[in-house]
DNA sequence: GCCAACGTTGGC
DNA sequence: GCCAACGTTGGC
């Protein structure tokens, strides 16, 4: 099990659309990139991720989970591209801001940092507890 | 809206 | 297989 990081540009798709999805949740379409699409590859059920907002905001603004193993594009007849659906798990208390990460020097090789433009980043278990205490999460949700 | 960073494409 | 040109991303 591991955790990522979801980057979205907040007025093409954001936190709350995929909140108004529910348990089903959405699929990630729309991911035109190696790197990213072999994360996504890479994921497991049940696995966590934090939703950024790129572009506005630049904040993580909630937690995700997978809810679907990594199946073709719907939006693509291009068999190169994969994508997961995820569905939200809950806000974060108080959005975490790019530049907070920036900041800290417990995250300062996180994959935000060090590889701002990659949609779909892994986030270390060390990351995840860090971002999540910053968000105000006490008791963050783990993966099993 | 600008521009730097970076990934992809295509000619050779 | 190299590398220049080009397109896209995303912070500012």
């Amino acid at each position: 099990m591991a955790y990522w990081l979801f980057k979205s540009e907040p007025f093409k798709f954001s936190w709350d659309h995929l909140k108004a999805k529910g348990d089903k949740g959405e699929e990630w379409d729309g991911v035109r990139n190696y790197q990213a699409r072999n994360n996504m590859r890479a994921m497991k059920l049940g696995d966590l991720g934090f939703f950024y907002h790129s572009n506005e905001g630049l904040e993580v603004v909630g937690i995700c989970e997978v809810c679907a193993l990594a199946h073709p594009d719907s939006a693509t007849d291009d068999p190169r591209w994969e994508c997961v659906d995820v569905k939200a798990v809950m806000d974060m208390p108080t959005p975490v801001k790019l530049t907070d990460v920036k900041a800290n020097p417990k995250l300062e090789n996180m994959s935000l940092v060090t590889s701002m433009r990659l949609s779909v980043q892994p986030v270390t278990a060390d990351e995840w507890q860090e971002v999540c205490r910053m968000g105000g999460l006490d008791n963050p949700p783990a993966c099993e």
